[in-house]
DNA sequence: GCGACAG
DNA sequence: ATCTTGTCGC
């Protein structure tokens, strides 16, 4: 079903660039427009490298469990712009951890020929409950499978959720997306990301 | 049939 | 996803 996720690692040694992927919508927009951002960051610095962005007509409705098809196309046009392309990709969203294994972090890993890894605020399928510590995680467990990693990256916040995207382990996930949190409960690529996408959707709306 | 349901 | 200020806590 998804034996085309490879779960070997592919990544270069250090300096590592990190990308972060996240789509911006307009609540109530009646002409359905996204706004897409991909951004790369330095992962020592947290210094935003480069950034590129898109907004267009959704051509797909939000279905939980299909999100690849609303929000990778334009991901893929912000990511062709990307004038400095990053090693690894974080998308918002599931990886692996999604009711046929292929969630939007894998689809848009695979579309793009590029590592991704699946982090999400909440869960689409599974259950797990890491601990109260920085650092605690717990197996994201579905249908006796483990499907990912339940990863508590701040205290009293809630846990985000690691899966595999495309071509990067469970393991080297988790610990990218730790390491990429300082503080904070997202990981810094992510954050970026969001912003990216929200500075364009107010463009978008205060534009003739 | 009922409830759940990434962003 | 988005609507939104102040407020509670470290």
């Amino acid at each position: 079903m998804a034996a085309h996720v490879v779960t070997t690692d592919a990544l270069p040694p250090r300096p590592l660039r990190l990308g972060g992927a996240d789509v911006s919508n307009t609540r109530f927009d009646p002409t359905k427009r996204v706004h897409a951002a991909v951004v790369t960051i330095d992962a020592a610095t947290d210094e935003v490298l480069a950034a590129a962005t898109e907004t267009r007509i959704a051509d797909f409705p939000y279905v939980p469990g299909y999100l690849g098809f609303r929000e990778v196309p334009a991901l893929v046009a912000a990511w062709s712009r990307l004038t400095l392309k990053p090693d690894v990709v974080l998308m918002d969203g599931q990886g692996m951890a999604h009711p046929r294994g292929f969630g939007v972090a894998c689809h848009l890993g695979v579309v793009l020929g590029v590592p991704t890894i699946g982090v999400a605020k909440s869960l689409l399928v599974g259950t797990g409950e890491p601990g109260p510590e920085p650092g605690d995680t717990a197996p994201l467990l579905w249908k006796g499978q483990c499907i990912g990693t339940a990863l508590r990256t701040r205290r009293g916040a809630r846990p985000l959720y690691v899966s595999v995207g495309h071509r990067v382990s469970l393991p080297t996930a988790v610990a990218l997306v730790l390491a990429a949190t300082r503080g904070r409960r997202l990981a810094a690529p992510i954050r970026a990301a969001h912003d990216a996408a929200n500075d364009a959707r107010r463009a978008a709306a205060s534009a003739p």
